[in-house]
RNA sequence: GGACGGGUUCCCGAGUGGCCAAAGGGGGCAGACUGUAAAUCUGCUGGCAUACGCCUUCGGAGGUUCAAAUCCUUCCCCGUCCA
């Protein structure tokens, strides 16, 4: 039997209706029809291919969103084509980069991609799933293969995309292997035999390019589809992981539910549509509660409930909800915090403070004091000289709104 | 290959001999307020030192000077135009 997976909208049958839902762009429609048609006539599965950035050893609530979107495609008995990008990666995705990349080390990627297919399973199903590198392709084409490759294709196509443009008119370097990135992802496409390829929507140009040369090396072209960006918890930039504006699917439930909380109000129906399991009839009422005045800070705590449920437990959920009504709202204390232990003789609270990390440096430590952001057991300390000793079993020591440190005897 | 312009703190960007740990903005952190780690307002934002002050930082390496982000030499890198 299958893993019951969270991912599924309730109650439904995967349907055409269903993996259509969320998605941006389509190119095309009637293709995605044919194929699903042809692929229940002849029981052949849909490959499905997802590139996967090795950048980063981490899978945040944006880049779910391609990954449940997928495992839909899994659950209708398709089959999921990963594509590690460990050759691309060493190019860097260029797409809406303002600058160049860095390039990876064939290190970095391969620790980067270990922990990523453990996390990708958390989501996908691990038997409906194809695991594949580009560079077991992409390393083997000689040059002669790469000419012809960018043979296929014009500059004026390449360069026609936003990034590139924008690069180019402000003097911002740009480098001849971006250029070629495109073409590298393309050829994936052509090495796997996709039937559909999904991504972001920063992604559509490249996975045009997919389309392109499939088409010139005699295969029928992919399907494009693409999701809408998941804007990352400032608010302004898409969800990622070098903006630091992310959730990780691993991250705690207090912290899942935290950083949820801090999205700006406007971008609740977002995250709603993008990473939870609401229909549209759901969505719609959501947004006529907020328009009529109902408190956003409520209906984002059951937008932070519904999405640790989906990642945890609904147990899990329970408690995070809790724990931040009892820490912001009522400023009370954390269930679990780091300790300390305070050497029977006392400490400097600036001694103090820095040993325990809760602030990077003395300097640092000494401006918050001045600042008036830290407690000892409540109340405010400013003086730097402040020696903390402990006279009960055992003190809180709380740095802003969020540091704790549980102080006990050493 | 040539001419010109440029490389500044986490990011963008001002600064052309001392008043520069370096304007301004962004980001981050904190305080107030609150409906939340939202919004808004205010403050802070290299390190060490209770403090005097000391140390590290303006692409790299040398040099001039009492004193350099600022001047000189050289090297590296980027852009524009020309070839």
């Amino acid at each position: 039997m299958k893993k019951e997976s969270p991912h599924l909208a309730r109650c439904e049958a995967p349907s055409l209706e269903l993996l259509k839902r969320g998605v941006g762009l389509l190119e095309t429609e009637a293709e995605l029809e044919a194929k699903l048609e042809k692929s229940r006539r002849t029981g052949t599965p849909l490959r499905v291919k997802l590139g996967i950035d090795a950048s980063g050893p981490d899978i945040h609530l944006g880049f779910a969103v391609p990954l449940r979107k997928l495992r839909q495609f899994q659950d209708a008995g398709h089959i999921a084509v990963l594509i590690v990008g460990d050759f691309t990666g060493k190019i860097g995705d260029p797409s809406g980069r303002s600058r160049t990349r860095p390039q990876l080390t064939d290190k970095q990627v391969q620790e980067n991609v270990k922990r990523y297919r453990e996390l990708a399973f958390e989501i996908l199903d691990p038997a409906r799933c194809e695991f594949r590198y580009n560079s077991e392709w992409s390393d083997k084409l000689s040059g002669s293969d790469i000419i012809n490759i960018a043979a296929k294709y014009t500059v004026a196509r390449i360069i026609e995309r936003e990034d590139f443009k924008t690069r180019l008119d402000k003097g911002i370097p740009l480098h001849m292997h971006e250029l070629l990135y495109p073409l590298f992802q393309g050829y994936d496409s052509v090495a796997v035999r996709a039937d559909i390829e999904l991504g972001g929507t920063d992604q559509y140009l490249n996975f045009l390019v997919g389309r392109a040369l499939q088409r010139e090396f005699g295969q029928e072209p992919q399907v494009v589809m693409t999701m809408p960006l998941l804007i990352g918890l400032d608010g302004k930039l898409k969800m990622s992981k070098s903006y630091g504006n992310y959730v990780s699917i691993k991250d705690s439930p207090e912290e899942m539910f935290g950083k949820l909380m801090s999205i700006p109000d406007d971008l609740i129906t977002d995250y709603f549509r993008l990473c939870t399991n609401r229909t549209e009839e759901e969505l719609k009422k959501t947004e006529e509660q907020l328009s009529s005045g109902e408190n956003p800070r409520n209906i984002k705590a059951e937008l932070a409930r519904d999405i640790v449920t989906i990642y945890h437990s609904a147990d899990d959920a329970g408690r995070a909800t809790e724990e931040f009504d009892r820490v912001f709202r009522q400023k009370g204390l954390p269930d679990e915090m780091p300790e300390f232990a305070v050497p029977a003789d006392g400490v400097n609270i600036v001694e103090l403070v820095a040993k325990a990390g809760l602030l990077p440096s003395k300097s640092e430590t000494r401006r918050k004091l001045r600042e008036g952001a830290i407690y000892l057991d409540g109340e405010r300390i400013k003086d730097v000289e402040f020696t903390v000793r402990l006279e009960s079993e055992s003190r809180i020591l709380k740095v802003g709104k969020r540091r704790f440190l549980r102080l006990t005897k050493g």
